[in-house]
DNA sequence: CATGAATGAGAGTTCATTCAT
DNA sequence: GATGAATGAACTCTCATTCAT
C-alpha cells in the first residue's frame, strides 16, 4: 500500500468516525460510510471488509491520540488536587458532549463483540486510568492534600462513577449541575476543601 | 379486546422478553419474535407494530413487577445497614448475571429512542432509587449507624457506581471480587465497620 | 405448506427447468429464475434457498418421471432386440436434441457438487441402466438373438458409449449419422444382423 | 513483444493452467489468475483480455505438447497390441488422475463456447485419435493380431468409451477396476487373448 | 381474529475492467 | 511495459409490511 493509500485509509477512518458519532455503531452500514466518503462501493472494500473492522481501527486511532490525557497541559508545579481536578473537568466536558462522542457507538460495538482480553481496549483504558488515579491519590495523601485509607477503592469509585455518568448521558440524560455535585462529593470524600 | 387476546398479548410479551434477553434489542427482528412465539407474521402485527413498541411494553411490565425491591424481604427490626446491604447484594447478583438480563437490550433501546421525560422509565427508576437510598442513609445517620455529611451525594454515588458496574458487565466484564471490594469501600465511607 | 404452495413450488421447478436447459447450471442465478417465474426476489426464497437446491429438486423430478424408459411403449411380444433398439433410438433422440436438455446443466452441477453416493442420482441411474441392459442381453443370448460372452461388459460398453456421445454432443458436436454408425457397430458386435 | 514478454506470457499461461486444474473453468476469475501469478491486475490485461482467451491458449499449449502420445515410448519392434495397450494404459492413468487434470475445465469451457470447427481443438484431437487407432487396428488385423470387421467402428467405440469414462470420472466417479474390466472387454472384442 | 404467501427495498460482497501514474 | 487504486454493475440474501383468504 503506497503513500496515497495510507492517506485515503486515514481519510476513510476520519470520515467513518464522524458517521459513528452520529449514528452509533449498529445503524451504520458500509453504504453509509461509502456515501459519507463519497467513494465507490467496491473502493471501500479495498481498505476494510466490515463496519466492525473499521470501528476497531477508529477506536485504535482514538486511543493512540488520547493516551496523554494526563501528560498534556500539566504545569511543573501542579499539585495532586490540580491534576485530579483537571482530569475530572476533562471527563465532565467529554460526557456532556453527548452527540459528539464515540461513547454510544463503543458501547454498541462491545455489546456484540466480546473481544479477547488482549484486544479489549476499553478494559485496558479503564484499568490504566484506575492505576494513574490511584497513584495520584497516594501522592496527594503523602503530600497532605488528601485523606484516604483505600486509594485503589477511591480510584475505582471515581472511574465507576464516570462510567455511570457516561452511560447515563446516553440513556437517561445528564446535566452539568448533577455532575458538578457528584464530583464535589467525591473531592470532599478525599478531604479536599473546595 | 377480549380475555383471550389479553392472554395472547401477555404471551407475546413474555416470549419477546426472553428473545431480548438473548439478543439485545437491535438484533431482534419482528421475524425473531414471530418465530419464538410460533405465531403468524400477520398475527403479531395485530398486537404490535414494531420491536420498539414491544420492548417498551416489556419494560413497563418489568418495572411494575419489580417496584418492590425494598419492600420485600425486609424484617420489622431491620437496621438501615441491613437494608442497604440487602439492596447492594441484590444489585450485585443482578449485574453478575450478565446474560440473563435485559440490561443490554435496555441500553440499546435507549440509545436510539430518546424518550420524553415522562416515558423515560429508566430515569424514573434511577431517581426514585436515589431518593430511597438517600432516605435510608439519613435514617442511618439519625440512628448513629452511618456517618455522612451529604446523603444525596452518597446516594447518587452508589447508584452511579452500580450503573458503572452494569455497563462494565456488558462491555469489559466484571467479576464478583471487584464488586465486593467497591461495595466495601462505599460502606466504609459511610462509616460502617468491617 | 398449503395446496396452493405445492402448485407454486411445482411451477417454479418447471420454470427453472427451462432456464437450466437454456443456460446450463452455473450461469443461472436466483435472479434469472425470479424473472423467469415473474415472482418477487423474496418470494423465491420462500421455496428454495439456492440454485443448487432448485436444481437438485429438478433432477429428482426428472428421474421420477423418466424411470420408466423401458416399461413404456413395449409391446407384449417384443424381442430383446426390439427392446434394445427402442432404448437406443430413444437415447439417440435425446442426445441429438442438444439444446433442449438438462445434460449440460447436470454435468456442470456435478462438477461442483460431489454428492455422497446416496444422493448421486446420476450414478444410480447409470448403474441401474447397466443392470437392465445386461439382463436384456442375457435374455437375448438365451433366446438366441445375441451372441455375447460378457453381458456386463457389453452393457457397460453401451452405457459408456452413450455417455461419450452425450458429452461429445455438448462439446465437439455429434451428428445423427455418426451415432447410427456406432450403434450399428454395437449391435453387430452382439451378432445382430443388418 | 520482446523476449522478456514472451517469458512472462509463458509464465502466466503455466500458472493459469494450474488454477484451471484446481478450479475448473467457470469458477476461475481474472482476479484468481492475477493473484496466482502475483502480478498486477492491469498487467494481466496487457497479455490477455479474458479467462476464455487464456484458457484457449492453455489448451493450445497443451495440445502442442501432447501430440506425440503415440510416437514417444514406442519401440521399433512393438506390435499393434503393444501400442494399443500402451495407449489405453496411458488414458487410464489420465482419467483416474481426477484432480490434476484440465478435463473438467475443458468441458466447462466448451459448454459455453461453441467454437467454429476450425478452432475446436477437442474435435480435432478426437478425430485424429480415431484415425490413428483405426490405422492401428487395421495394421493389427493385417498382421493377424486382431479380428475386426469394422475398424473405424471399433476405433470410435474405444474413443467414445474413453470419453464416457472421462466424464464419469468427473461426475459419478470411476475406479481402476471398472476401467480395467471395460478395457479388457474391448480387447477381447478385438480377439486379443489377455 | 388469524394466517402465511408475497412483495420490494436495501445491505453485503465480488469482480471485470479502466486509467492515471 | 507495469502498477494497483477506483469504479460500478451484478448477485445473494433478509426482513418489515401488506393483504387476500
Amino acid at each position: 500500500m503506497g503513500e496515497k493509500s495510507v492517506q485515503k485509509r486515514k481519510f476513510i477512518l476520519d470520515t467513518a468516525r464522524k458517521v459513528f458519532m452520529e449514528k452509533g455503531f449498529k445503524r451504520v452500514t458500509m453504504k453509509d460510510i461509502v456515501e459519507a466518503c463519497d467513494i465507490s462501493r467496491g473502493g471501500l472494500y479495498l481498505y476494510f471488509n466490515s463496519t466492525e473492522e473499521i470501528f476497531l481501527e477508529v477506536l485504535r486511532m482514538e486511543s493512540e491520540e488520547t493516551d496523554d490525557v494526563f501528560s498534556d497541559n500539566i504545569k511543573e508545579d501542579a499539585t495532586a488536587t490540580d491534576i485530579l481536578m483537571l482530569f475530572l473537568k476533562e471527563q465532565k466536558k467529554e460526557l456532556l458532549r453527548k452527540e459528539d462522542t464515540l461513547t454510544q457507538a463503543t458501547y454498541e460495538f462491545y455489546f456484540e463483540n466480546t473481544l479477547s482480553k488482549k484486544d479489549n481496549i476499553l478494559k485496558k483504558q479503564f484499568e490504566s486510568a484506575v492505576i494513574i488515579i490511584q497513584k495520584l491519590i497516594e501522592a496527594g495523601v503523602e503530600g497532605g492534600e488528601f485523606y484516604c485509607e483505600d486509594p485503589e477503592g477511591a480510584a475505582r469509585n471515581i472511574m465507576l462513577v464516570l462510567e455511570g455518568f457516561k452511560i447515563s448521558a446516553q440513556t437517561i440524560g445528564v446535566n452539568a449541575e448533577s455532575v458538578d455535585k457528584q464530583l464535589l462529593y467525591i473531592l470532599k470524600s478525599l478531604g479536599v476543601e473546595d
